[in-house]
DNA sequence: CTGCATCCTATAAGATACTG
DNA sequence: CAGTATCTTATAGGATGCAG
């Protein structure tokens, strides 16, 4: 169940862009490639704690979407209490310049829309 | 109203992949800039057909939310019929890296999710 | 620890008709 | 030509509980 839009209808210029979108654009799978991107390797609960709003049932789903578009690798360790891993493949591997191009344009220009969220500054904390 | 998610939550280490995401995610905003900046300016009318699969309201909605997060603009030349131009600001421009990096990234890969469509290849006719 | 099943809500997207 | 308005459907996303 490919999820890249019509490919029967003469995928016209700049409909790549979109079926790349398609691909990495779910709410979480661009943070998720980020951090398997960095990090090479995670395993399930790690993911969760990289990742502090997201829901298990999002984190699994989000898995299983990248894992069947052969994006990542999920292996598992028979072991008890279970050990899964999770990786990029070598095709996942490809994105790389465009998960970076996602970053360096948010690093440079989000400040834009948030109003301002200082990071190279001490981050305001609240007085205990 | 800024659609960048949950910006005082302390951006981690990959949010803002998402946040550029969150941006140009639209099912449609990736090949309109992509467009854009290849065509340079564009009528309603002549983005319309462009788009073969896009419905006039959804046209309207992506234009506008592009327009309120600052990435095109909108030339209303108040004549009898109505002309509006889309261009992309200067701030649009800066993601030109990005819409690149997507377009090529789907040009090399996605014939391995549309179980080749051969783009040099004749199309496959029905015959009458 | 990892994950599935169920139920539910919010948002995105589409169809269609009408207008300055 | 370039929209707006209304209604409907589809999909994404979330909360919670159970299980190997």
């Amino acid at each position: 169940m490919p999820r890249i839009p019509h490919p029967n209808f003469h995928c016209a210029a700049g409909c790549t862009v979109e079926a790349t979108l398609t691909l990495i654009g779910g709410k979480w799978k661009g943070v998720i490639l980020y951090r398997l991107l960095t990090e090479q390797v995670l395993r399930f609960n790690e993911l969760r704690r990289l990742l502090p709003n997201i829901t298990q049932r999002m984190l699994t789903h989000q898995l299983r979407e990248l894992e069947g578009d052969g994006l990542i690798a999920r292996k598992v360790y028979p072991e008890v209490p279970p050990k899964v891993e999770y990786r990029l493949t070598d095709y996942g591997q490809t994105l790389a310049p465009v998960i970076h191009a996602l970053k360096a344009w948010g690093d440079a220009h989000v400040d834009r829309h948030t109003a301002a969220v200082p990071s190279a500054t001490v981050v305001p904390r609240i007085q205990p």
